[in-house]
DNA sequence: CCGGCGAATTAGTTTATACTAATATTTTAT
DNA sequence: ATAAAATATTAGTATAAACTAATTCGCCGG
């Protein structure tokens, strides 16, 4: 049960919920989505930390940057269910449509991630 | 996306899960539920009001009492899914089973609400 | 009307979570 | 090596959630 809560309590947040749903577009590292999120470096850390140990998103090196995406295989049949709940609702949020027009139109060598 | 992530903290607690999983039995007057969770009154009081703003829970007057109950028709597909998802997960937990065994025994003319 | 019971609300306190600022780590380029 | 960039971690603070205790509300039976 506490791993349920977790999951749920990794979702209850909207930054949260933001970037499972840029992640739908693509993998985005860091400094993508503190563009778009426009939080500080370390807030943005801090919620990847979250979604991460709960199990609702994977990452990868990728020389300087960290790559982040939503799991190939969910380690549980729980997590598979609140993916696809996610995906499944919030596409015609208004914030969840801009967002996703930035992933789309942005790479991560056209942005300043410096603070 | 306010709505959302109103129902994913909604379950975010351990508390308001057993409740939800116990409704799964019946409906349950808040005495009943206090009784299995062992919280105080207006904790109970408190947690399910939580899950009525999030649309997780009906409730109904029945004379002296207040009854619980998982909704009919969630108001929305999210609503559904989210109840859904927590149907199909942790009827396995120990603890989940044990609320419903005592949930299974028991009725409200039985038990000692008074605090 | 009055007293008692179930439930809801309020106030106050504790605990957990989110944010900011500063620092550390890792990798790449010079 | 040194420096610079991207990310992670730590410390400290602010905000929000959860619990306790006390009070209030509403319904029912005398």
């Amino acid at each position: 049960m506490r791993n349920t809560s977790k999951i749920f309590k990794a979702l209850s947040d909207e930054s949260r919920i933001r970037i499972l749903k840029m992640l739908e577009n693509r993998p985005l590292c860091v400094c993508e989505i503190q563009h778009i999120l426009k939080g500080s470096q370390p807030n943005v850390s801090h919620h990847l930390k979250t979604l991460y140990d709960a199990g609702l998103v994977e990452s990868e090196k990728d020389g300087l940057w960290v790559s982040y995406r939503l799991p190939d295989k969910p380690e549980s049949p729980t997590h598979a269910a609140a993916l696809a709940l996610v995906r499944k609702s919030l596409s015609a949020d208004e914030t969840v449509r801009k967002d996703r027009a930035i992933v789309a139109s942005v790479n991560r060598f056209e942005i300043t991630c410096r603070r």
